[in-house]
RNA sequence: GCCUGAGUGGCGGAAUUGGUAGACGCGCUGGAUUCAAAAUCCAGUUCACGCAAGUGAGUGCGGGUUCGAUUCCCGCCUCAGGUACCA
């Protein structure tokens, strides 16, 4: 009977359905272990071939533990709320639930033609009250807490009010922006509402006016980690600041523990790397410089408080309070200007050219060391959001302080001697002090120390560290994400609802454009804005990673309506132990999840410090983009398509554009020699019109509205594309979408070749041309079991030969999952099938093992081989095979000879000869004298089971 | 600029601890089958020279350590990803 993979795949995906095959329960005596792929957001799109590269590894990961013994926790969800459902909405008013609800249900069927073995009784939706209750009520717990640097960790504000009913804020160790001290006293005397300003300052979830990244074209604010290069990820539109009350969750409470602790997960070295930079620890100092002839004082930050004796001048951001104050009617109108020009550049510009500006106050402060009067400028290049927004600059040791004064003819005194150091950077800590008083001689890191010390003992700052890490802005002025559970009294004060008012309900609307500056679209809704009696709702919304912070909790228990998963759960299922996902979730989700887990850790409810073990982030399969160039300038008042061949030829690269093509339309897509011939010219003409007339031109005539004139009696043309390598997507017109790949192939063969492409972690472009060396292969392996058309296995014993090419698989198979080499199992599998077809080999002790060892990889055809062996029950649950050395043991092995470490011949011992004995012979071999003739042999190197070497001289 | 990876046949890739470089698959070449084609099967396929046996070269480049280096060390080049007026 012939291999017919659509037949048997339906019929399997139907049985487990049927039976909840894949369904997990909390009580099991079996160990845990909880596989979890990031869950996607449900975009319009569906999903193209390479969504589900993760989603394979890890499903082969799961029921490879499941097959071992474990009970496996391997859910799926959706993040669904998003701002691309928003625009959607916008542009076609069909309600994001609806098209939300619509394109779920279109992952839904792709995900089960994918054969993965989710539970889907645990299904999640970000979108869902139920769901969402709980991200209102996490968001509340935050608003209530307050990081504690004593206790290290999260505790009730509650507790905070009491001891400043005791003693005010004198003793408490906080994370906190609340720099005034005051007693009980002073508390006590305060309002209602200027404690409610204070307490703010203390809060994980505070509210406070702050700089956001605007996006005038979205009408929203950005987080940090949405906006590239000052342009919006999305869309690419300009970015610029605004001063807007926001919501923030205080992260940098936890920068210390979030750096940490990468210690003790399994990530990729690139991916802790990319959360240290971006968590962004730095060692310093902060101290205060004078201001000459005035009470002022400028407090600055520096990591480099040895080269204080260089500080030649400081610097202050634009932005910086002080500013207006200390410029002097001088340099009044002159500040005015540069004020006015700093403003004027959005982000956009800043980023692209970084020309050196500034302007002098006319104010000077004095270097504490040297008493000397430094002039106090104004740039761009210091950042008001980092350290204290203003600097000592060292022209000597720091390449923007270098630049600035060189181009303002500052002074610049050189305090570092780096002459020990040759290729010493300027930033590198390294070398000798000189010009610096009694700190001359010492080392960078010891006259750090010093200066430290002398800092302190003057009592003009403290050592310090600072991170770049900044609190994560919350507040989204959207409609389609989960409502903030808040509501301001009379007086603005904000108020969490409480848990029994949970879920706040997003309400319905048909209108999702932008408030009026920046307002929310639920701004417009006044009923619901207004009705709770007394107060007004909050109408911004939360952001995309709000849901997903907290996600692979509600898995554990997802129809909890009492808790956001129940304590039982969370004690058994701990934490994630593989989770497999995309890079680009490196800082934003990852941060946040790590961040919300830990907060959810010090109120004791749940119990590890980190949500994800082990992480594995898996590559992108590219697509392959298809250009035509067109030439700029139109002929005859026609678009003017030409051959690259030609553009090549003449070198017109300046002169011609490239337009992306439907790959449908391409022939040899992807090749050097990939070209569109007159099909595909009208059918790109019928995709786009505008072109209708366009001039089509190759080396052998020229095409224009639906005649061909040659040059030299071609009756054909080939216009050459240019091919590129990229990102799949809608608008590049290169996305291939697996159901047709598995209507063809079918669902086990998509899944081994997306492994067998290479390594899970690696990026490659999308190839369809290798697929049918694995479809070759599940036929061969099916036609293992069946013989003259029937299926046919026998009972007899198996030998050596035979047992050994099974083993040999299993092992390789067992290894190489567990180090997560998916595409070398797949060859392993390839080469047992070859052996065992040549082998002739149709018994039950050698397929069966087998078959069960290919289940994890191709479920379908292993399902139904299995029922044909009459296994019992589902081969989802039978034990995993185990590999036996001893069938992999040789009687003789095969040795290399090698002459000076060059293999000039093969040489057979038993397994169980001494090196000497090996020695001897390989000493004598025929044909050795060839290589040794006239040499002295000097050395012979025996390596047992690997090789011999003999070295000649 | 800095950080993290990577660079191996015509292509995707393998070589796990320093020990036969190129597993497995694609493609290509030749053959069988066929009226023919597709499909299938068999053989070959790193490059250069050679009819062949064979000889030489070979894992981005240049050095080094070693009996032996794709693997370790030093210096460079290229590509990918991340990141940046972060004091």
């Amino acid at each position: 009977m012939d291999y017919t993979p659509r037949d048997i795949e339906q019929k399997w995906q139907k049985y487990w359905e049927e039976n909840d095959t894949y369904k997990v329960s909390n009580q099991s005596d079996k160990p845990k272990y909880y596989v979890l792929d990031m869950f996607p957001y449900p975009s319009g799109a569906g999903l193209h071939v390479g969504h589900p590269l993760g989603y394979i590894a890890s499903d082969i990961f799961a029921r490879y533990k499941r097959q071992q013994g474990f009970n496996v926790l391997h859910p799926m969800g959706y993040d669904a709320f998003g701002l691309p459902a928003e625009e959607y909405a916008l542009q076609t008013g069909i309600h994001p639930a609806v098209s939300t609800d619509t394109n779920i249900k279109r992952y839904n069927e792709q995900l089960r033609s994918l054969g993965f073995s989710f539970d889907w009784s645990r299904e999640v939706r970000t979108c869902d009250p139920k769901y969402y209750k709980w991200t209102q009520w996490i968001f509340a717990e935050l608003f209530h807490h307050y990081y504690d640097q004593a206790a290290n960790k999260a505790l009730p504000i509650a507790d905070l009010v009491k001891t400043f009913e005791k003693e005010g804020n004198t003793k408490v160790k906080a994370a906190t922006t609340q720099e005034e001290i005051f007693d009980a006293a002073a508390w006590s005397s305060m309002s209602k509402s200027e404690k409610e300003e204070t307490l703010m300052r203390y809060r994980l979830a505070y509210r406070e006016v702050g700089y956001v990244n605007w996006c005038e074209a979205l009408g929203t604010v950005l987080a940090n980690d949405q906006v590239k290069d000052g342009i919006s990820e999305r869309g690419g539109h300009p970015v610029v600041q605004k001063a807007m009350p926001q919501w923030n969750l205080r992260t940098t409470a936890y920068a210390e523990r979030l750096l940490g602790d990468l210690e003790t997960i399994d990530w990729s070295s690139s991916l802790k790397t990319i959360q240290r930079n971006w968590i962004g620890r730095s060692e310093g100092a902060q101290m205060f410089f004078d201001v000459a002839d005035s009470d002022t004082k400028i407090e600055i930050y520096t990591t480099r408080p040895d080269t204080i004796f260089g500080a030649t001048y400081m610097v202050l951001a634009p932005e910086h309070e002080l500013v207006e104050q200390l410029t002097t009617e001088g340099q009044r109108a002159a500040i005015d200007k540069y004020l006015s020009y700093v403003k004027s550049r959005s982000e956009l510009e800043r980023m692209a050219d970084k020309q050196v500006t500034g302007e002098f106050t006319g104010a000077y402060a004095v270097n504490p060391f040297t008493n000397t009067k430094i002039p106090i400028w104004v740039a761009e290049y210091v950042l008001i959001g980092y350290g204290t927004g203003a600097i000592m600059a060292v022209p000597s040791d720091d390449e923007r302080d270098k630049t600035f004064a060189e181009k303002f003819g500052l002074d610049i005194i050189d305090v570092v001697d780096k002459s020990d150091y040759p290729g010493a950077t300027l930033s590198d800590k390294l070398g000798k002090m000189i010009n610096s008083d009694f700190i001359n001689g010492m080392e960078v890191p010891e006259a750090i120390a010093e200066v430290n010390k002398r800092v302190e003992q003057m009592g003009i700052g403290t050592a310090k560290v600072n991170y770049k890490l900044r609190d994560a802005g919350f507040s989204r002025q959207r409609y389609w994400g989960e409502p903030f559970p808040i509501v301001y009294d009379a007086d603005g004060t904000a108020e969490m609802l409480p848990l029994q008012e949970l879920p706040l309900e997003l309400p319905d609307t048909e209108d999702f454009k932008p408030g009026q500056g920046g307002q929310s679209p639920l701004s417009r809704l006044t009923d619901w804005v207004n009705s709770k009696s007394g107060y007004t709702r909050e109408t911004d919304t939360m952001p995309a990673v709000a849901g997903s912070s907290w996600y692979f909790l509600r898995y554990m228990d997802p129809h909890n309506d009492e808790a956001f998963a129940g304590q039982d759960a969370v004690n058994y299922w701990q934490d994630v132990d593989l989770y497999v996902g995309g890079s680009e979730h490196a800082v934003a989700h990852l941060m946040y999840s790590r961040f919300w887990h830990k907060f959810l850790y010090d109120k004791g409810l749940v119990p590890t410090q980190e949500p994800f073990k082990k992480l594995i982030n898996q590559g992108m399969i590219q697509g392959v983009i298809e250009f035509i160039y067109m030439k700029k300038e139109k002929t005859n008042g026609q678009a003017h398509f030409m051959c690259a061949g030609l553009v090549q030829r003449d070198d017109l690269f300046d002169e011609v554009a490239r337009i992306p093509v439907h790959i449908d339309y391409v022939i040899d897509y992807g090749s050097e020699k990939s070209f569109i011939n007159i099909k595909s010219i009208k059918q790109f003409i019928a995709w786009r019109p505008e072109y209708e007339n366009a001039i089509f031109e190759c080396s052998k005539g020229t095409y224009q509205n639906g005649i061909f004139t040659s040059k030299k009696d071609a009756t054909g043309t080939h216009l050459i594309t240019h091919s590129e390598v990229g990102k799949m997507s809608k608008s590049k017109y290169n996305v291939v979408n697996p159901d047709s790949v598995i209507e063809q192939y079918g669902t086990d063969c998509f899944r081994m070749y997306e492994m067998f492409l290479g390594p899970i972690e690696a990026s490659k472009p999308w190839d369809v041309q290798g697929i049918s060396g694995v479809s070759k292969f599940l036929r061969n392996f099916w036609n293992l079991f069946y013989q003259n058309e029937k299926f046919t296995i026998t009972e007899d014993e198996a030998t050596k030969d035979e047992l050994k090419v099974l083993h040999t698989c299993l092992k390789k198979v067992t290894e190489d999952i567990e180090r997560f080499s998916f595409n070398t199992c797949v060859s392993a599998f390839m080469v047992a099938t070859n052996e065992l077809r040549k082998l002739k080999c149709n018994k039950r002790a050698i397929l069966e093992p087998l078959a069960i060892a290919l289940a994890p990889f191709a479920p379908h055809i292993s399902e139904e081989l299995w029922s044909k062996m009459e296994g019992e029950g589902s081969v989802v649950m039978a034990q995993f095979p185990a590999f036996d050395e001893s069938h992999l043991a040789e009687d003789s092995i095969t040795y290399p000879i090698c002459i000076n470490g060059k293999k000039r011949m093969e040489a057979a011992f038993s397994a169980t000869a001494s090196k000497d004995d090996i020695e001897k012979i390989a000493l004598e071999l025929d044909g050795l004298e060839k290589w040794i003739d006239g040499k002295t042999v000097r050395k012979v190197i025996v390596v047992p089971k690997r090789m011999v070497n003999i070295v000649v001289g």
